[in-house]
DNA sequence: ATTTAATTTTAGATTTGTCTAAAATAAAAT
DNA sequence: ATTTTATTTTAGACAAATCTAAAATTAAAT
């Protein structure tokens, strides 16, 4: 019985980044990720290389790299965590959705099985966090919610917003201000084909209208 | 107004170490922190040059060494955060007071503030972690708990053995037997007029009598 | 008061993660 | 097919935190 090796925050941070790259793009490279982590392309390299040598990736320099299986085990018991307790800080603790994200950031590194275990317990097993992304189970698996962007929503369907794609502070002033948010109700009622914005109408009767760029951000489930 | 300076984990240990040290012996040796922090003691001198040179120590070489006023209250900001998460695992997450020490020895360096005071409230702003020991408030000031013998302990307020008058052996096998030890939870159920005899109940419910002399020699521990 | 022992500090290395500047390679443009 | 540009990697350095071995200082013992 081996016992799970500890991973550096600085490589878990790096497991993560790769993880969420290559689950949009399909491929990822070195200056996504210096991007993503706010750091240097050459640090980027230094880390694929500690990475490679500890079979969490697979790399071959100038070629590309990816996961290996063992890597995304571990990237997605990281993104258990993060997500975990950002349902806690928001559902126990009443902090805002769009406040929790730095703070989980920290504390996905926390190494107990056995806190996140019974954290999980203690908040009833969640499916998904409050940004609507899914929280994997303590096997990594984890049931993709059926989702699509407001661009691809049949007009005069009501849906309920489940997920942002964009989550920088610009995105979600603009969200806060129009009134979009986690578990909003909306419709689209209007679609301009000049620059593919839509008129939103919500639960309220209130509409508000947004641009393509941000219809195709915002993410939304509804029933057949 | 100056931003809170973040300190690194490893300093946030020293301080603490320091911290407690100095509140048993009065006096800290290198050594000393050497110990108690698994480490050897040149990289205690190291530490030691650093913390002088943030203004958290007060240090001269050979001479000896202690916490300045800010080092102080920077020390007790991290058991602040300890115990307060020692309490949310044992109180929320069913842990046994036995087991979340290392768990809180990760959890007191994360460093939002908001969190912690959040934390506190949903807590119920406790005032004692699991092992007995006060929590700070987030000021730093904490209120020592009252200790009296159990004579003079109030009626069903639980309350923790602290120390012992009369330590003789026959005390000590009497104590044994009726399972009351240091650490022990006790509250008083019942006070007899008749020969100041007490009622005692326990964490698990089990009920014993002690008579006057021997509640005369016990020391306990209560908030407020 | 010397000698011996313990404690503490320095000197010099090591590991991890980062950086800048320069070189190597790949991709894009002419 | 060259040339130019962009990307990626190496080379060399640095800061933080640790270590071992040796030196400096203090404390204890004879
Ligand atoms: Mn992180
Ligand atoms: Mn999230
Ligand atoms: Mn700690
Ligand atoms: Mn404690």
């Amino acid at each position: 019985m081996t016992a799970a090796p500890k991973y550096s925050s600085s490589t878990e941070n790096y497991l993560k980044a790769i993880f969420h790259l290559q689950k949009s793009d399909g491929i990822v490279t070195t200056n996504d990720v210096a991007n993503e982590l706010q750091t240097r392309p050459a640090s980027v390299t230094d880390m694929l290389k500690k990475l490679k040598a500890q079979k969490l990736l697979l790399y071959e320099k100038y070629k590309g790299f990816k996961l290996s299986n063992e890597g995304r085990k571990v990237a997605l018991q990281i993104i258990r965590k993060h997500r975990l307790w950002e349902f806690f800080l928001v559902e126990k603790l009443n902090f805002g959705w769009d406040e929790v994200h730095e703070i989980a950031e920290e504390l996905e590194h926390i190494s107990s099985k056995k806190l996140i275990d019974r954290l999980d317990e203690y908040l009833g097993f969640p499916k998904s966090d409050p940004h609507g992304d899914p929280i994997p189970d303590s096997n990594g698996k984890f049931t993709l919610p059926k989702q699509v962007d407001l661009l691809n929503l049949p007009l005069n369907k009501v849906a309920e917003v489940s997920s942002i794609g964009d989550q920088s502070a610009e995105m979600l002033e603009l969200l806060g201000h129009k009134g979009i948010a986690l578990g909003t109700k909306v419709e689209v009622k209007k679609k301009f084909a000049f620059d593919n914005s839509l008129e939103l109408k919500f639960k309220n009767q209130l509409i508000v209208t947004v641009s393509e760029h941000v219809a195709k951000n915002v993410f939304v489930k509804y029933d057949e």
